[in-house]
DNA sequence: TCTTAATATGAACATATGATCATATTATCA
DNA sequence: TGATAATATGATCATATGTTCATATTAAGA
């Protein structure tokens, strides 16, 4: 395998990536909707978060794409739309789930 | 595929993982090590930034034990430890190199 | 139209993070 | 042993980040 530098917005574009994946909260919400089709109100409930705080991760997941939504009267529903940031998700967490824990 | 919540433990580990990768200089530390195994010195004259922050983000990463380390006289030479994670780097890499970059 | 439900938004705040500077540590070799 | 090379470390600082609070927005139904 030959070695090319990585340009700028390759980089960007990667830590950006892994970035929306670095916190707990994004990762339940992603986890979730993984599963099914929530509304916000949905989400919080069932994280036992406040709705404001589902609403800004909500926002920055799909700034980068990787939620979508869709209107039913007063509900947004919220689903996921990016394969392959979820399948990395998912990887991961078979993967820690297959690996002995006590890591420290 | 049945749901079954997160524990905190997975979720903390999961999040640890990603984070690790959210960061441009980690990524460009790991990418290089990725081809070869250099020491402290190389990565900074590579990468063009400060031997003490090259320094700071290898000792990060070996705590996390994605990359392990070998003495040779005064120098140590770093290498990947983590093939799992390595592989999701690339991964993310090559499907970024693959799609439309005009994103935003 | 008034009220209510659902969601979004912006400001504020505390904490986390990454880089830098100065210096310490460690080993090598003359 | 003294000087030098390579790396590690700790303090500091500016910026980024995630949550909360209060409130705005929007749509539906009485």
């Amino acid at each position: 395998m030959t070695y090319k530098p990585l340009d700028d917005d390759t980089i960007l574009n990667v830590s950006q990536t892994f970035k929306a994946l670095s916190d707990p909260t994004r990762i339940k919400i992603l986890y979730l909707l993984f599963h099914e089709e929530l509304s916000v109100n949905e989400i919080s409930k069932k994280l036992n978060m406040q709705q404001s705080t589902i609403s800004h991760q909500l926002k920055y997941l799909k700034q980068l794409r990787l939620v979508k939504n869709r209107r039913e009267k007063q509900m947004y529903y919220y689903s996921p739309d990016d394969y392959h940031v979820m399948n990395l998700l998912e990887q991961t967490i078979d993967h820690i789930h297959h690996t002995d824990q006590e890591v420290k």
